[in-house]
DNA sequence: CAAATGACGTAGC
DNA sequence: TGCTACGCCATTT
């Protein structure tokens, strides 16, 4: 497979996440078919053109954290984005265990 | 073409 | 519980 269809299957699985539910980077990966490439969902979701429909606001890391750096802009415009839907983070993180979405 | 990079994950200590 | 080391692989330098 290319890595212009696993992309294009990555974007699919992401924007399939529901409202006020997350999944992680090997999460999807994995759903699209395509372990160890966690870190090309990253990649991927740093070059979205701005205004794209994907809820990239819905992809967190393993531990249940935002990826960017802690207090960033990115990381507070992620922040607001879940709470809008009611996804809530205690102590910096979001619980996987409410939130993580697993079809 | 070699080396570095990165919105990651996991094992090991 | 936290930190460090690797493994990973498309992209970029």
């Amino acid at each position: 497979m290319s890595s212009a269809e696993l992309k294009q299957r990555l974007l699919q699985v992401i924007g399939s996440i529901p409202k006020g539910r997350v999944s992680t980077y090997g999460d999807i990966a994995r759903m699209a078919g395509a372990p160890n490439h966690a870190r090309f969902v990253g990649t991927l979701l740093k070059n979205l053109p701005t205004g794209s429909k994907i809820p990239w606001q819905r992809v967190i890391n393993s531990k249940g954290e935002i990826a960017f750096p802690a207090g960033s802009d990115n990381w507070i415009r992620q922040q607001q984005r879940l709470l809008a839907e009611g996804v809530v983070l205690t102590g910096g993180k979001v619980s996987l265990r409410q939130y993580r979405w697993q079809p």
